[in-house]
DNA sequence: GGCAAATCTGTTAGCGTTAACATATACATG
DNA sequence: CATGTATATGTTAACGCTAACAGATTTGCC
């Protein structure tokens, strides 16, 4: 094997020692250089910088966050990767964080509770800055971990209930609330649900309890559900509301109300499909505001989570915390879902 | 604050110490039964689980990495979140690790280069186990540290070119070359190209290239042509098609190749809402099989990127070199992508 | 009983970096 | 020119854990 130029492809990972040796300075100089902390003569620094260059040296966080106690991480675990839920959430703790020294460091947990517990152990031992952590619903055991953890915990997508620390997101009964006044306001009468088949799926479960709520409070009750599980949404919410409407025809159904905008743009197609008159013989609604479903023949009524807003307010409280430890902490913020009626769910028909 | 059942909230954070004193044993004994390595007694073991329990004790990975000098995380860098395919990928490198001690870390380029190459050595810097990265085209200096890395390195998606160690993925421009050949074989002839404005896409651009290759074979070329960058691609689909129709009407396209499926189920659904007869009067095909699309009212034509596949197969290149480090590497595994004709574009017409 | 092998536990010395402190050099000031 | 102050570099001792080796204890077997 060629030395090439400087380059020495040697079996022993590189460390401080070898710039140190390469510059002639010592190896504590190098670590000020490569971290810009503590003042460096011009000329050591760029001296270092291009021994570092040459030998392709790249620094050992490992060492570093042990030697210091710090570590730049901040762990986000979420229950899915594949419903355009994170990915925006996602994006606004990026925007946020990008602005700093914290990165953060993603796991899944497919909606399992043990795998949260898992999922959290792992993350936990690599001693993280933070951790920003969907639902507020753990195992006894991933609560005692972040309650011992000693950093800032954010929960986010959801304040039903008590935090461990922080939070950060919507009331998901409020928003099963808000959705069913505004349906029962637009004068629909016989209401169908379609969801999914997960009961670990809290926040689906909120939605629906506020929603059915508010029904009762009318007078009202769901006239039929049916849940689904895995296969592609779109296609669901198609079968789904074909099968729904058919064994309703002898009354029929007036409303369909999705748990989530992919099954009830799947719905919205099949309703296209079959000439059905949509808000007219029968209103539809979903949940999430995906900004894909801009491109339907007709805008699906949704509620907004302010995904994005919730992903930065979560990283801006990790942040926060970790430029100033003795923070307070135990920060609440909830956000109004917006109501977007759109062309499938007909305004209120009696004013106030 | 109450100090509970044995959980004392200290400030100092747990040690291995800890669990040692309070179990009665060394350190190391600690640390064997929490790793499960070397014979420790049946009643050792469990005084020590039960003290480490008890305390709330979560080991201290950054230690354990520098002592040991093994880190059981695999870097995946990949170009961004909310195309579908990543999701996919993750779930194929999941199945593998999962049966593994190792663990992804995602890191996002988001398409930009220089992005990659400061989100590759945040990276490194954690001396992961292995790296899978989309892509065969790297600037100089990241290709420069994967080389020297000295860990296994899997470039993912594309084998259209030379990697620096190993490579899983399918051939772009022979896709491009294998949807041509079957529109051709299909007799459409003024054929209209739609495709994202990202000059740093390369599978894109080589699926295009191949693209045009072929068709240059048959006499034949891109009759018109337009870029989209940012917003829902699925109403991007449906605008640039419509634009697309309009400036074309004195001599017709008769096919629309997108370059990928969300803007082209954005050009169907436009199609069908105008009454356009596909694949009669006009043909169309996308790009990459997203589950999703099953739910539309016709069936997109696609290729298949294998993507589950490729994510299994990268993963699989990783965890064999994990164990077995003196295994030679430079393996490249080319998937042959699937054409799905869907129902937008017709069969063969010509036998053979 | 004696000796080797097997089982269990402990001791020591790092892993590669950084905090904290110590030292050296330059530069100004009265 | 002594003295103080800033600037620039070096030295030492952790950080919390594990590899490697060293004892201690038990077991098996002739």
């Amino acid at each position: 094997m060629s030395q090439g130029s400087g380059k020495t492809p040697s079996k022993r990972p590189l460390t401080l020692r070898d710039v140190s040796e390469a510059s002639g300075v010592s190896e504590m100089t190098v670590s000020r250089v490569l971290r810009n902390r503590g003042d460096v003569s011009e000329a050591t620094r760029s001296k270092v910088l291009e021994a570092a260059r040459a030998l392709g040296y790249v620094p050992n966080k490992i060492a570093g966050a042990l030697a210091s106690s710090r570590v730049n991480l901040v762990a986000v675990i979420i229950p899915s990767m594949s419903n355009m839920v994170f990915p925006e959430v996602m994006t606004g703790i990026s925007q946020i964080l990008d602005d700093t020294e914290l990165q953060p460091v993603v796991g899944v947990t497919n909606y399992k509770p043990e795998r949260e517990e898992t999922v959290l152990y792992q993350m936990l031992s690599w001693r993280p800055s933070g951790v920003i952590i969907a639902g507020l619903e753990h195992t006894e055991a991933a609560k005692a971990m972040m309650g011992a953890a000693g950093i800032p915990i954010v929960e986010i997508m959801d304040t039903d209930g008590e935090p461990i620390d922080s939070a950060v997101g919507i009331s998901h009964r409020r928003a099963g609330r808000k959705m069913a006044q505004a349906i029962i306001d637009a004068g629909y009468k016989r209401i169908g649900f379609l969801g999914t088949k997960m009961p670990l799926d809290h926040r689906a479960r909120k939605r629906f309890e506020g929603f059915t709520e508010i029904l009762a409070k009318a007078g009202l009750e769901i006239a039929d559900s049916e849940f689904y599980s895995g296969g592609s949404a779109l296609a669901k919410g198609r079968e789904m509301t074909e099968a729904m409407l058919q064994r309703n025809q002898e009354e029929p159904l007036d409303f369909l109300y999705y748990s989530n905008d992919m099954i009830g743009a799947g719905g919205l197609l099949y309703c296209l499909d079959n000439g059905i008159d949509v808000p007219g013989d029968i209103g539809l609604a979903g949940f999430n505001g995906i900004e894909f479903l801009d491109g339907l023949p007709r805008k699906l009524a949704t509620m907004d989570a302010c995904r994005v807003e919730v992903g930065r307010a979560a990283a801006e409280i990790i942040a926060k915390r970790v430029e100033n430890p003795d923070a307070p902490g135990g920060e609440i913020i909830t956000l109004e879902p917006s109501l977007e009626f759109g062309d499938t769910l007909k305004r209120k028909k009696k004013p106030l």
